[in-house]
DNA sequence: AATCGTTATATTTTCATCGATATAGCCAAT
DNA sequence: ATTGGCTATATCGATGAAAATATAACGATT
């Protein structure tokens, strides 16, 4: 693949408090109204996705996303108006960070080999 | 720790062709002239130095890093001009990123909790 | 009340990554 | 020639992370 790709997380301690994966999730939360159902439509298991969430939550003073337990319409998960708000920027980040480093991005990659090394450390 | 911080790497397909790690490294062979210098100097094993190094030369059509073996004088290692160049290119980046979302981030820092989550995944 | 699809969590197992260790070759200085 | 410090690389084991599996509770719908 010669996909470039540049990612960035914001750390809190040893934590990832937001990165591209949860930023993803949380948005696939907010389209479907279910952690599980989120989980499936980007593959990833239920396990992985609630471990997320769950670390997601504690990393902010209020929950990004909240979830009532039962199925079959009674249980869900929505995106709390913290969320929007913290996906919203996170989302402005990346679409801040590519314009201004649109430059040296470029110059970077004009470097690279369209023939990426096959065991990478 | 309540340090919070940004990081982006430059990924090429499954590889990092640069990140912080990558940086730091490229910066400190420069300044010392030798991997295992360097190594040493960020408390890094040598092997992993050189590995980091060996995917960063791999990553670009030409090398970060111009190395000569034998020791005591003889041997050592030198940052190309594409070296400094794709360093210097990352450096920009770094500042611009930060300059770029600095009130996005603050935002989100002010709903981050002080106690960082001691399981996090 | 039976069911389905959720959230929530513990336990076990598998797998990949990383570190430690070892070895070889090289070159200038002594 | 011997040594010291470096590049370069292979191998093995431990550690840790991710996946698989299992289970429980819950609540609207039927």
């Amino acid at each position: 693949m010669i996909a470039l790709k540049t990612t960035f997380r914001i750390l809190i301690g040893p934590a990832i408090a937001i990165g591209p994966g949860k930023a993803d999730l949380l948005e696939g939360i907010g389209r479907t109204g279910s952690i599980s159902a989120a989980a499936r439509a980007m593959n990833m298991s239920y396990r992985r996705a609630w471990l997320l969430v769950d670390t997601m939550n504690r990393c902010f003073k209020q929950p990004l996303v909240a979830a009532q337990t039962g199925g079959k319409g009674g249980g869900g998960a929505q995106i709390t108006d913290l969320g929007r708000e913290i996906l919203h920027h996170y989302r402005e980040m990346e679409r801040k960070t590519l314009s201004a480093t649109g430059e040296d991005m470029a110059a970077i990659r004009s470097h690279l080999t369209d023939t990426p090394p096959e065991n990478p450390h």
